[in-house]
Order: structure tokens, then sequence, then C-alpha cells
DNA sequence: CGGAATCCATGGTGATACTG
DNA sequence: CAGTATCACCATGGATTCCG
């Protein structure tokens, strides 16, 4: 469990590595309150970059986590919307949230102390 | 909430990021057993280099997660471990961890279908 | 409207060598 | 043993432009 190599372990590394970056949490949880057009995700979350914004939805997609509807329409429309895995996947990061939530005190004042040790070593 | 920048959201988003570099969960897991020296560390996780061995560590070290205490003597000695609120960490990292493991499968599928669908897409 | 394609700056990461 | 320092690289991400 602990070889970095086995597959159980590549797999749980890919998922994080999918959630630490900076846009999943942030779509996930926003089409989370229900499905989205394109440009209503863009508005709701100003500062994903147009890039950035279609490459998450697109990992999301190829994971399973999202759906992706295409209207042939004129103006074209797509919608978003989170598989019943991509929901299922809200509870242990809301765990997650929660946990930085009541966290952010300690760590900011850990941080802090951290700092003031290292300007201190750095005055001596 | 839903706001990028504000404070919540930021702290949220740094710890998701921490969570999701490559090293910290291993780093976390493998201390989550006991405390370690620097190299004991190495070898259990022998993939990382020292650098970012030593960088993860600092990182975990500055949000107050992990501990060091160095033991001057000759060759010097330095012990890692987890504090309270490190321990306090594995439960929700834990509740990710056993929803990737549970959906590793249905994940793969995914990516296996989305693949499909893309080289079909190409081939025609 | 919903992208794809391109260019480019930045920084994270590894390899290597050196130090107390 | 437990680092620090330096370099070189390459993936990530932003800005811009173009397309169906």
């Amino acid at each position: 469990m602990k070889d970095p190599t086995s597959p159980v372990c590549r797999t749980i590394s890919t998922l994080l590595s999918r959630i630490g970056d900076k846009w999943t949490v942030l779509v996930v949880s926003t089409l989370g309150e229900g499905p989205r057009r394109f440009n209503e995700l863009r508005r709701e979350i100003p500062s994903v970059s147009q890039r950035m914004l279609t490459l998450t939805l697109r990992n999301l997609e190829r994971d399973g986590l999202v759906s992706r509807a295409v209207t042939p329409s004129i103006p074209p429309r797509v919608d978003y919307a989170l598989t019943p895995l991509g929901h299922s996947l809200r509870e242990p990061i809301q765990a997650l949230s929660d946990w930085a939530i009541a966290n952010i005190a300690a760590i900011h004042e850990a941080q802090h102390r951290f700092d003031a040790a290292a300007d201190e070593a750095v005055a001596a």
C-alpha cells in the first residue's frame, strides 16, 4: 500500500492530483448545485481561464465525473452536469473542506510561528 | 463561498494543492504509522528525491502538521512526526482514499470509454 | 456560444555536487 | 546523516487569436 508504483497508489495519486489542481474542486462544487453551460461556469468562477476550464471539464469528463451534452443549435449549446459518480465525490471533498475550515486558524497560526522563527534565525 | 478570492476558499485551495502534490499524502500516511527519521522516510518512499522530501517536510512543518526534532549528535539525527493537527488530517484523507479505491474500476472504465470514443472520432 | 490552436512566461521537479 | 545549492528541463497555465 505504500509502494508508489502499485496500481492502487497510482490511482489514488492521480485522483489526488486531479483534486489538488486549482479548478477541479470549484467546478465540481459549482456543478453540484446543478447543470451549467460553459459560459455559466466561467461567470461563476471568474478567475478561471477559458483554456483551463475546457481542460478541467475534459479531464472530469474522461474520468466519468462529468457529463457533456451538446445541443447542435445555433448558437450551439453545451450543458455540463455531474454524473452519479461525480456526485458521490462531493462527500469526501466536503469532509476535506470541513477539515480545512475547522483548522484554518490553527494552520495560519502555525505558519506565522514558523515564519517568525525563521526571521529570528536570520536575525541571529 | 464560490468566490475564489475569499479567504476561506483560498485556504481550502491552498490545502488542496498541498494534498494534491505528489508527496504530501505519502509522507503523512507514512508518518501516520509513527515517527520517522529523514532517511527512513526516503527508504519507505523510494521514488521521492531528497530535495522533494525536504521541501515537502518543510511545508508540512510550516503548516503545523509535522513536527521536526533535531538531536545535534554526531551523526546528526532528525525525527519527524505528525502533530495532533497532522493526525486529524488523516481521517478526511482516508475518506478520499476510500472513495478512490471504491471507484477505481468505474473511473478506469470511463477513461477507456472516453479514449475509445476519441479514437473513433479520429478514425471517422 | 463553445471551443481549438498557438505562443510564451513561470515555476515545480529531478540530477548532481557540495557542506556541517 | 541530513541537509543546501545550483542548474537544466519540462509541464502548467495565461493571453491571444481563430474557427464552426
